[in-house]
DNA sequence: GGATACATGTAATGAGTTACATGATTCC
DNA sequence: GGAATCATGTAACTCATTACATGTATCC
């Protein structure tokens, strides 16, 4: 459904359209939000069409299709926005992955962890180029928000990313003194 | 593969389980991780266990099994958490929500935010609770980390709401004055 | 004895990924 | 003329959801 949605939203944003522009979207603007290959877009395209929420204004040069959102379409976006219920269904590698780090030892994880920082750094100056991109275009709005919403996300996981190597460094800080010491309650996890 | 790696992950952080006990821990402390139903469960851990990465300890009562992870189990989680470069495709509905707001008038987008606002203060304080529980239990770490991320990612994107319903509402109140002065030039928006 | 929670599975369907396949235009 | 990009599709496979199906122990 949400890519139905996606798709929808996007012709409303922008306008006509055609496959290939619109999976080129979702690899930009809309990478950090909701991805699709073009395998999917197209089928989706054809069943929209056949339920009559996009039409095929023309077609194109190399047989290209240019499809635009019905009046329909656009009652099923609104629709699908004031009354149909978010899914909350999480499903993100990055927490994943953080839950299983006390799997490997601190000093392995920290370095793991190091790396999520760096990227998600990363992440977050390029939403934030993307964003002030957005604000200074002609018709701000859609996608601005999305890309907000990109920075303040990603910059939460770098602090966390930040937050979670220190204490792992700590904690092997702590391992190796208690080692030296001679304590030694065996520690059983994977290094 | 990732509910593979949550099932050796989950199996090694408690030790031996059953499918039914791992499956409610999807519901709890994992659901704002990974999300996984029994009808996926049941079968992933019989494929572990014919790769030999977890074992059938014992069949207990109700012809419950409980599972534990081998050696191997443990050497590929290692392997997948420390050598395989993690996928980071985006599949999120709230962001795309997000993106897809300007699709409606200014008024019930606000509406809406607010709506995001108030659920994800509350998983906020939710999950620090849990956060809490596992600081103070006797084996944290396990679920720690992730529980820190999942408060800071949730308080990040409350803040986006209150801050994206506050544009919002002062951009439906932009428009109602430009209204009253009767600059007209059509708001083409859904309503 | 009846309700609830424990416990495990399968089947049908839908969503998403990767690989295969083809051809037209444009740029150099 | 050759490479890159534009453009659209299909097929095989994996992953995930929803619904169907069944039976056991425990609590009251």
């Amino acid at each position: 459904m949400s890519l139905r949605m996606a798709l929808l939203g996007l012709l409303t944003a922008k306008g006509p359209s055609n496959g290939y522009a619109l999976t080129r979207d979702f690899a930009g603007s809309l990478s950090h939000v909701w991805a699709a290959q073009h395998s999917q877009v197209y089928p989706e395209l054809a069943r929209l069409s056949e339920a009559g929420l996009v039409t095929v204004e023309d077609e194109g040069p190399r047989g290209r299709k240019r499809y635009s959102v019905t009046d329909a379409g656009r009652e099923e976006l609104r629709h699908w926005l004031t009354e149909v219920e978010p899914s909350r269904t999480v499903r993100n590698e990055v927490a994943l992955r953080a839950f299983l780090l006390p799997a490997l030892g601190p000093e392995v994880a920290a370095r793991l962890v190091r790396l999520e920082e760096t990227f998600h750094r990363q992440r977050a100056e390029e939403t934030g180029q993307l964003r002030d991109m957005l604000n200074a275009a002609d018709r701000p709005g859609f996608g601005a928000y999305a890309a907000e919403l990109g920075v303040r996300v990603s910059t939460a996981i770098a602090e966390w990313a930040e937050w979670a190597a220190d204490q792992l460094e700590a904690e092997a800080a702590d391992a190796r003194t208690d080692q030296a010491d001679g304590a030694s309650d065996t520690d059983e996890r994977m290094s």
